[in-house]
DNA sequence: AAGGCGGGGGC
DNA sequence: GCCCCAGCCTT
């Protein structure tokens, strides 16, 4: 038996300001630990402003766990186009499919099992146990590292290993075994309205007479910033071959971006390459020597794509052939109306967004 | 421990 | 531009 845990005060005044700010989302309104679950994965490093819709997208395309397990994974992908970080999307059908096997169409009630789902890490399975279940797990997440860092001054960088222990051992002190759904969230909304990132409200937040850093002036450095990385740059120049009503795709399978979605072929080179150096490449010429009559109607460049640590400079070419040639046979034909069921990265969406 | 993985919104 | 978001996984 473990003693009981004195509950701060501080946790008294979160809820109590959660109670008058927070807002109305629809995952706040079950209890059903699948709809939770979707919620807490979607929403993992994602703003709520930009899950909203998904989360009801989902919800309404797959009321529960098993019609999940049972869609392919491109229709899941699809229904994830636009929201990055797709292993996110593949995860959460890979541990649809799990429970639907492994614990027979019931989601898991035991902080072990959820913790073992792919994609579920200790801050999701801590989220759907603590606000499904009521079990009494604290989430560490970028507004708890915040809000901590804050209160007590930490100088402790979040992206380490020391880090997460010392976070994650203050956010269990701080947490109410009685309601710790409501605790998380409650801290959770108060970092992302209250305390936030940038400029925050001070003098009317509901703590600042024990907050450590505003005190000593140091809220603008905690948490301690991590060093940004160089974008990497990359030169992706896409063909949209056309020919005879249908056009090629092809699903990007290795491990890189935008894995398992689709794209039209692709020539990546090391550096910006012109209409005629493209045509030198070994690529092009494995593709269209053989290929007879090739028209290449234009050529659009597209807006840097900037990703978390890359920036895309993409362009696309339109190619008319009169047949399909052979160096061309590994890739998918696909009628050209029949583009928009595939899932696709947000840099294609944009350029068949601008048609014709 | 470090790096890969998206996209968007706020300043 | 830069920051960072209800993180997770691989190496």
């Amino acid at each position: 038996m473990r003693p009981m845990k004195q509950t701060s005060d501080i946790s008294a005044v979160l809820i109590e300001w959660y109670g008058r700010h927070f807002r109305p989302l629809p995952w706040r309104e079950t209890s059903d630990p699948y709809l939770i679950w979707l919620s807490e994965v979607i929403l993992q490093q994602t703003r709520v402003a930009q899950g909203l819709d998904y989360f009801r997208r989902f919800a309404s395309r797959f009321p529960d766990v098993r019609s999940l397990a049972a869609a392919t994974e491109d229709e899941v992908l699809k229904l994830w186009q636009g929201l990055g970080y797709y292993s996110r999307a593949r995860s959460l059908h890979a541990a649809a499919r799990r429970v639907a096997e492994r614990f027979d169409g019931v989601f898991p009630t035991g902080y072990d099992d959820v913790r073992s789902l792919p994609g579920v890490g200790d801050y999701t399975a801590s989220a759907v146990c603590s606000i499904a279940y009521g079990q009494p797990c604290a989430v560490v997440d970028g507004n708890v590292y915040r809000v901590l860092s804050r209160l007590t001054d930490a100088d402790v960088p979040t992206d380490t290993a020391a880090g997460k222990r010392y976070y994650a051992e203050r956010a269990r002190s701080l947490l109410d075994e009685s309601r710790p759904g409501l605790h998380n969230q409650a801290v959770m909304e108060f970092g992302a309205l209250q305390c936030v990132p940038a400029n925050p409200d001070c003098e009317c937040c509901p703590l600042r007479d024990r907050c450590l850093s505003l005190a000593r002036g140091t809220v603008a450095d905690r948490p301690p910033k991590r060093e940004k990385k160089a974008a990497v740059p990359r030169y992706f120049n896409y063909l949209h071959v056309r020919c005879a009503g249908s056009t090629l795709l092809a699903k990007r399978t290795g491990r890189d971006i935008w894995r398992n979605l689709y794209e039209f072929p692709l020539i990546e080179t090391p550096r910006a390459v012109d209409f005629g150096e493209l045509q030198r490449t070994a690529r092009w010429r494995e593709w269209f020597d053989e290929a007879g009559d090739v028209r290449v109607s234009g050529m659009l460049p597209m807006p840097r794509h900037v990703l978390s640590h890359r920036v895309i400079h993409a362009c696309f070419y339109r190619v008319d052939l009169p047949t399909w040639p052979a160096g061309l046979s590994s890739f998918l034909k696909v009628l050209s109306s029949e583009i928009s069921r595939y899932p696709v990265s947000r840099l294609t969406e944009l350029y068949l967004e601008r048609g014709e």
